[in-house]
DNA sequence: CGGTTCCTTGAGGATGATCAACGAGGGTGG
DNA sequence: CCACCCTCGTTGATCATCCTCAAGGAACCG
């Protein structure tokens, strides 16, 4: 959890709906809100002409997100739309730096985030680039789940093209990659579900 | 500039020479250390096993590189070497964190610095994606220029390998791009030296 | 000059993208 | 319960393109 959700309301912050798919903002708006999810998932993406998606990030319960325009006046890089039905906390930028200058601690917490996210931001880069597409997808796998915490066989809540758009593939070459990873086990395919 | 010099030497920081090629820090290895250039630059970039090379990123006078793993307690996620010779300032990373606990005003511009980080790195995710190597090399030129700060027609001083590394490319792709692009007058060649 | 480093070109091959078509499953409404 | 629809998964054929490998040329520097 980023910040205490009551603080968040007593500064202002108001809690919004949003359906799955519904936009939250776009690519290259201005960035006038701090977003922080109370339920649901966000996820951040750009599309190019041809329409192929690639995800920069995906946000669950607690997460923040689209918050480094905040600090330098820059607009977003990407497009953000609710991945699942969710509740979200809006507060205003200004107040929100209100916020960091009266917490040390949160702020101390943020610099930690970004950190975060820039380590994380440099190890997709460095698998994206090492173009073997069974590289990147198990590098996706990992990250996924490293983050699930467990270390018995996970089911993959995602489908292909959803991998697809993580990896900068195409839907075929995912699906030929799995097929293949089952072959020699380096995944469990049942019922079309995945587990790694 | 990120930290004034003098507050770092205060603190015990010691300067240290670095000639071209020589390694600063591995991969894997853990953080112990901030570092600021003095003089010169540094690229951080991952290879992979067919030696093929990734650059992360490019630093010069006056940067600090690398801090993102003081905050969070993780490994290098690549390679710092001198790009040229140069002299690094290096702290300790308790004296680094002490400091940034001391001078509030500091941490907040680490805060931003690492917030500008993460958008410059979602922008070159969002390009790498883009296969298209013309659009690649598009995107580094482009911030090259923006970075000079220059309108003007701006000398490129980097070598075609260079370029490759940046964009995730290799070097004869990058020379039959630079080709194409000087045929249409997207750019200027002029005794192999290249102009945007 | 002789040796590096960098640039350039061509031919050939590998592979991921594209296109098209179909199958499978799940949910909904009649 | 069945028919329909919609999303997701799958497969094969073909294509475009970047990589690979190999060789040679150009610039620069001692």
């Amino acid at each position: 959890m980023q910040i205490d959700v009551d603080l968040l309301f007593s500064w202002g912050a108001i809690a919004k709906k949003y359906k799955r798919n519904e936009v939250l903002f776009n690519e290259n708006e201005l960035a006038l809100f701090y977003y922080q999810i109370m339920e649901g998932s966000v996820r951040m993406f750009n599309s190019n002409d041809e329409g192929k998606e690639f995800t920069q990030g995906l946000f669950c319960n607690g997460d923040s997100f689209g918050e480094p325009p905040l600090f330098i006046d820059e607009k977003y890089p990407a497009t953000a739309v609710a991945f699942n039905d969710c509740t979200i906390i809006k507060l205003s930028k200004e107040k929100f730096l209100n916020i960091l200058e009266e917490y040390p601690l949160i702020q101390k917490s943020f610099l930690n985030l970004m950190a975060q996210r820039i380590h994380t931001k440099a190890n997709t880069s460095k698998e994206i680039i090492n173009q073997k597409p069974e590289y990147r997808v198990l590098a996706f796998l990992n990250t996924f789940k490293k983050k699930s915490g467990c270390t018995e066989k996970v089911l993959i809540p995602y489908t292909r093209q959803e991998i697809a758009n993580f990896t900068g593939l195409r839907v075929e070459t995912v699906i030929r990659v799995f097929t293949k990873m089952n072959a020699c086990n380096k995944v469990e395919i049942i019922h079309h579900k995945i587990y790694y």
